[in-house]
RNA sequence: GGACCGGUAGUUCAGCUGGUUAGAAUACCGGCCUGUCACGCCGGGGGUCGCGGGUUCGAGUCCCGUCCGGUCCGCCA
């Protein structure tokens, strides 16, 4: 139907007859001669119809926005004086000899330009009509490069793509499965995955050796601009590999495809360990684009009744410190009350600082609501062993570890990007070393990462003393966010039976749950290890993009819903009866 | 489960301390226009102020509830 793209007619077309389809961009009608803008996917061409062709020219006076349309015509130059320099065809036009409309179209339900924000709601339940706009169909077309770069980059390194189930076992850890049930055995329901984990594990006793999927994955937890219900992840799984090797070919390949898609030379990934990143940025996923950091104070307030934090006092676990903020002095009183409450969050009690107005005075210069507190002393030890400047202010978080790291961290990245602190578009780094767990609060051990990540000792050496035990895992973060991450597995039944041990899994629910690992653990399984991307996150990276619905086609809501197709919905009755499955009434509204 | 922000014309928004017939821009429709490119000029139509209740002589505006959208906390091995 179509002899070129709208977008891909040049100026070497001069003189040449093309046919091209697409949509009214725009109609721009001025009674003697109308020109209509035609879009398609690769872009926009002007169409220029005078009177002399009568029947095509009394067609474009009735075409609309967004019609479609054929277009036989002929390439010319534009007129001395008129052409566009901000369009890519805008030093060519097609004089249009014949027009066909190959459908008419209903005016718009908003605009597809960008002069206009419009409400995603709207957007999303008109998702067809918004991914005609050129913004998003490029994010879908850069999206649709990634995988393919990476599917290439794989398949050059020997990965092989294999599928695993959609329609799993329910796992009893980690995030809330979608349950799904089956009719042939009733009262049974399948899970979809959380992640192709253990399959993938079984494919490497299975001797894939190299294995990679672009798997989707389902969580039924609450959403962010970053997580969605379903999402994909580029799976990756090797044998026989240590986690150098598998870093090394992971960072190759992120770098050589910001090279290919973006120009972009990244440097070789700094790798930091889980406790310094911790210490440093309070994140183990530090956007290392910010020049500031958290720095420990606790050593300079001894004798400091810690109640001027509005934090508890000298709780074993918990954390006194510092975040300067370079040329921070400037904040007003206002924004520092901000600063205050979005502290409150994560859990901080207040927000203490100290403005840094002349050094050379003393205490006598800095500004704050503490110092009398703290005493000149002190106020002036903490100065010099951040070394501050006049024009700095410094915020202080004490309390839990916890709540210090995430109110001081959490800061650090919103007046970075309030200042604008960025020194750089790109950072980033490798995060290794995590502990194997976490103590919860309420007694016992939690995965950090997943119960079949490798630990770097012993399981003797585990079982004597798991808190303090480091895990062969690491994370790729990039600006903040974390890309990807991955472990070298337990390929040892042993050390798979005290992991699951220190986890409160006793061997009869190990054998129940992960009967089928544990066996495969037996047949000679080889050393493994890999890694996940999330490739919503790191298109929405790579495009720029706010949140991760814009890389996605059709996302849901924050509600886990899709506002086009109206699902979830209600199921016929019928199909209830098939699954012998009864809905409990709905409880009546107390009156 | 919780905190906060929002919901007014197709769209994006304004609407102050409750007070006449709810406005603007744009889109849309009609007319004019032979070089525009977010074309221009003239005219016109277009509203369940998310929904339900309450206060009031009177509610888009205040109160309560509820639904929807968004950001975040919890949650996300």
């Amino acid at each position: 139907m179509r002899s070129h793209y709208c977008g891909a007619v040049n100026e070497q077309h001069i003189g040449q007859e093309v046919t091209i389809c697409g949509w009214v961009h725009r109609r721009r009608d001025h009674g003697g001669v109308i020109f209509l803008d035609m879009r398609d996917r690769e872009g926009l061409a002007q169409i220029v119809f005078d009177p002399d062709t009568k029947e095509s020219f009394a067609m474009a006076e009735r075409v609309r926005s967004e019609y479609v349309l054929q277009i036989k015509g002929i390439v010319r130059a534009r007129p001395a004086g008129t052409e566009n320099n901000d369009m890519p065809t805008g030093r060519i036009e097609i004089l249009g000899k014949e027009l066909s409309i190959l459908n008419a179209a209903e005016t718009p339900p908003f605009p597809l330009d960008n002069y206009v924000d419009v409400g995603e709601e709207t957007r999303l339940k008109y998702r067809f009509m918004d991914l005609r706009r050129p913004d998003m169909l490029n994010k879908l077309m850069f999206r649709s490069k990634v995988t393919n770069y990476i599917r290439s980059f794989l398949h050059t390194n020997g990965f092989m793509d294999v599928e695993t189930p959609i329609l799993t076992r329910a796992t009893p850890e980690g995030a809330r499965d979608y349950l799904v049930p089956s009719r042939t055995h009733q009262g049974s329901f399948f899970a979809l995955p959380q992640s192709p984990q253990l399959f993938k594990q079984l494919l490497m006793v299975a001797g894939v050796d190299r294995y990679y999927q672009i798997a989707k994955c389902f969580r039924d937890e609450d959403l962010r601009a970053d997580r969605q219900p379903e999402f994909t992840q580029i799976d990756v799984e090797c044998s026989f590999i240590n986690e150098e090797q598998l870093m090394g070919m992971m960072e190759t390949l992120i770098r050589n495809m910001f090279k290919e898609l973006l120009g972009v030379e990244l440097n070789a990934f700094p790798r930091m360990t889980f406790a310094e990143a911790m210490s440093r940025y309070g994140s183990d996923k530090p956007d290392l684009r910010i020049p500031l950091e958290i720095v420990d104070v606790a050593d300079l307030m001894e004798g400091v009744d810690f109640k001027v934090f509005s934090g508890p006092a000298k709780d074993p676990k918990g954390r006194v410190a510092a975040l300067k903020v370079t040329g921070g002095g400037q904040l007003s009183r206002k924004q520092i009350d901000d600063y205050t409450k979005f502290v409150g969050i994560y859990g901080a009690k207040g927000l203490a600082w100290i403005k840094v107005n002349e050094l050379e005075k003393g205490a006598e210069g800095l500004q704050s609501p503490i110092v009398k507190f703290l005493g000149d002393d002190v106020a002036m030890a903490i100065m010099s062993k951040l070394d501050a400047k006049n024009g700095d202010i410094v915020f202080f978080g004490a309390d839990k570890a916890t709540v210090v790291n995430e109110a001081l961290g959490a800061l650090r990245c919103k007046i970075g990007a309030d200042l604008d602190m960025y020194t750089c578009e790109w950072a980033p780094m490798w995060v290794v070393d995590f502990p194997m767990f976490e103590v919860l609060e309420e007694g016992g051990l939690t995965a950090i990462h997943h119960p079949f990540t490798a630990p770097s000792c012993s399981p003797e050496a585990l079982m004597a003393n798991p808190e303090q035990a480091l895990s062969r895992a690491y994370d790729m973060v990039l600006n903040g966010t974390e890309l990807g991450g991955g472990s070298i597995r337990i390929h040892d039944g042993t050390m798979q039976k005290t992991v699951f041990k220190l986890l409160g899994i006793d061997d009869e629910e190990a054998q129940n749950k992960f009967g089928f690992l544990l066996d495969a653990l037996k047949y000679g399984c080889p050393p493994h290890g890999g890694l996940a991307f999330g490739l919503d996150r790191l298109v929405m990276l790579m495009t720029g993009s706010q949140s991760i619905r814009e890389v996605i086609a059709f996302p849901k809501t924050q509600s886990a819903m899709c506002v086009l197709t109206q699902a979830p919905g209600e199921v016929d009755p019928k199909q209830l009866r098939e699954l012998n499955i009864q809905l409990r009434a709905k409880q009546a509204e107390p009156k």
